[in-house]
DNA sequence: TTTATTTACGAAAACGTTATAGTGTTAATA
DNA sequence: TATTAACACTATAACGTTTTCGTAAATAAA
């Protein structure tokens, strides 16, 4: 009824512990006889090893923890199924923490967990971490011993490995195709300065103008407030990016740094009477359902989770393996994908 | 550097590890004075004890064991942050495993956590378990004393605590608006027989016909394989539904049991040149970001996936912390409620 | 002064493993 | 026959905790 343990059956059978111990992995040191009777006892009541000790004899847990900002959310949930697929291949379990895009619920998880509970870290940090700039968490985490793989927001001034996509490559492809559709007034749809990708969207977007005849002009830059992402305050959003249309009729391309964004911009648009892609073209970033099931569908730059998430349990794996926690670190940026839609079709 | 335990305070401070760890617990035994010392250099170091070893000792983990069959995938995730949220405050820690609606995923899986790992599981089974019919792995842990509180995927032949949403008369609502919206031909797009959930939406449906003058007929009643979810299969799907629109130009209504079927007749009956809502109203289940964004908005049914998330933790919680593994089980159905937007709207 | 009581600590067991180092037989070798 | 080697097992320590039990020394009571 109770766990079967080692204890017990050696009880049972009247053998010591080791000896049962050394009969299910087979040690030569145990007689055939002895070997076989505790196999078929352990099999037939279906011992298996408390992986509680065994976590505590070796020092490690064959454990990873995942750290994610949200967990409703198609990118953060991509990347996760990709880390889930390869610990599995290789025999890890994955804990996961949510943040909600807060700084102390980002530190108590990681504090709650780094306590032996898991071998390595793959994180992504908070909203709230990068506003307050504050990563004494990670370095102390890092100092101990335990290894931490960053993933989509980087921060630069952490040395780990890291696992980033290629935000500002991205968006300067977003943009030059819509440069090369005849978009010649194009709207950047951003997030506040301190969120690191969407930094480097904008950069992305400043350089594929840079290559065009078209300027650069900050009143086409919108810069959405974090608090227009929480729920409930997609009417606020709309209401900024409608106001933002009307008082710029010139605008013919958007770019948006994520879907939310662009969707929010397509209905603006659709409120003001301008058609898409005929009048305004779209571009958003994530490739989720959201784009692909928007009328007109949304062209996009995709982001590959699935991909960030497998290459960031393997370089995780691969340290803990190895054993290896020191320098040098690497980082791999994952490339993007423009997949194109109907919204920035031509006639 | 590495890891402070008690042992290492210990020699640092020349008493017993006794001493230690009844100082951190502040215990009368021992006298203020090494008391005070103790823990200033305990905090100094920052001294946290090994969660494994605890779990060892305590033979629990305080931690859950969540199985779900998709984490791409709004309504799941809204689940797990329900169950999070409840989880965290409580003092558990949550780990997730994957089934990939596979059979054998989800039996890994669990036999994986469950020999020591966590306390108690929540868990809905896959669409493989559901068509295998096959349960034994949930018995064997049950009889093992180790709790389950099942959510959403009903298996009526299982004894064990549960959480459900209201499928049937969630459906029945659904349909019972788009009879009040004045439809008269109402198509239902649904799942296999083997789903659970499918079949009671599919008798809610039926229901709320039957509560009118309008009579059911099986040839509106379009079953969908399961396939047709899979990655890339949406060009299927859509035709799949394009030519049941086609076959039955009367159909005024749909009642999808998914979001993606809801969008997915939406841009069917676009293709079609069908106007929604003024030809054809449409009710879908599930109130994700999907139905939020569509044109026309949809409306639908809310599952309130946190709701249940934290019902199902609360139960697992309570069973864990009074020690009672045995029956009566509960089975909590959670309400819907339909969300109203422009799909089903009248002129 | 002798005995009882409190004070302040330490030793040891336990949770379930695994690995190292014994140990008592029996068989082989010198 | 005496020594050595092979065999088949067992005891023990260790991982990091907590807790029960023990015990010296100091203090209080008889």
């Amino acid at each position: 009824m109770q766990k079967l343990t080692l204890k017990k059956i050696a009880r049972e059978l009247d053998v010591s512990i080791s000896t049962v111990s050394k009969s299910l992995k087979d040690s030569p040191e145990i007689s055939e006889d002895t070997r076989e009777k505790v196999k078929a006892f352990a099999k037939l009541y279906n011992y298996r090893p408390n992986t509680i000790a065994l976590s505590l004899k070796n020092r490690k847990t064959k454990t990873l923890g995942v750290i994610i900002p949200e967990i409703v959310h198609h990118f953060f949930t991509t990347v996760v199924s990709g880390i889930e697929k390869v610990a599995n291949d290789k025999g890890y379990t994955v804990i996961i923490g949510l943040s909600n895009e807060s700084f102390e619920k980002e530190v108590t998880n990681m504090q709650k967990l780094a306590n032996g509970s898991i071998d390595g870290f793959i994180l992504s940090v908070s909203r709230e971490t990068q506003l307050k700039n504050d990563y004494h968490h990670l370095t102390e985490t890092i100092d101990h011993g335990m290894p931490i793989v960053l993933f989509d927001r980087n921060v630069p001034e952490i040395e780990c490995d890291k696992v980033v996509v290629d935000d500002r490559e991205g968006a300067r492809n977003a943009v030059l195709k819509l440069l090369s559709q005849g978009c010649e007034h194009i709207a950047l749809l951003t997030t506040e300065d301190h969120v690191n990708v969407g930094k480097l969207r904008t950069q992305g977007y400043k350089e594929a103008l840079e290559e065009s005849t078209i300027a650069y002009r900050e009143n086409l830059v919108i810069k959405l407030r974090d608090e227009f992402n929480d729920e409930g305050q997609e009417d606020r959003l709309l209401a900024e990016i409608e106001l933002f249309l009307r008082n710029n009729p010139g605008v013919d391309g958007i770019f948006a740094v994520n879907e939310k964004y662009a969707l929010t911009a397509m209905k603006a648009a659709r409120k003001l009477g301008r058609e898409i892609p005929e009048q305004l073209k779209v571009i958003g970033f994530t490739d989720g359902d959201l784009s692909k099931f928007a009328t007109p569908s949304l062209t996009t730059v995709s982001q590959h989770g699935i991909q960030l998430g497998q290459n960031a349990a393997e370089i995780l794996i691969k340290r803990l393996e190895e054993n290896n926690f020191d320098p040098p670190y690497q980082t791999v940026v994952v490339a993007t994908r423009l997949v194109e839609r109907e919204s920035t079709a031509n006639p």
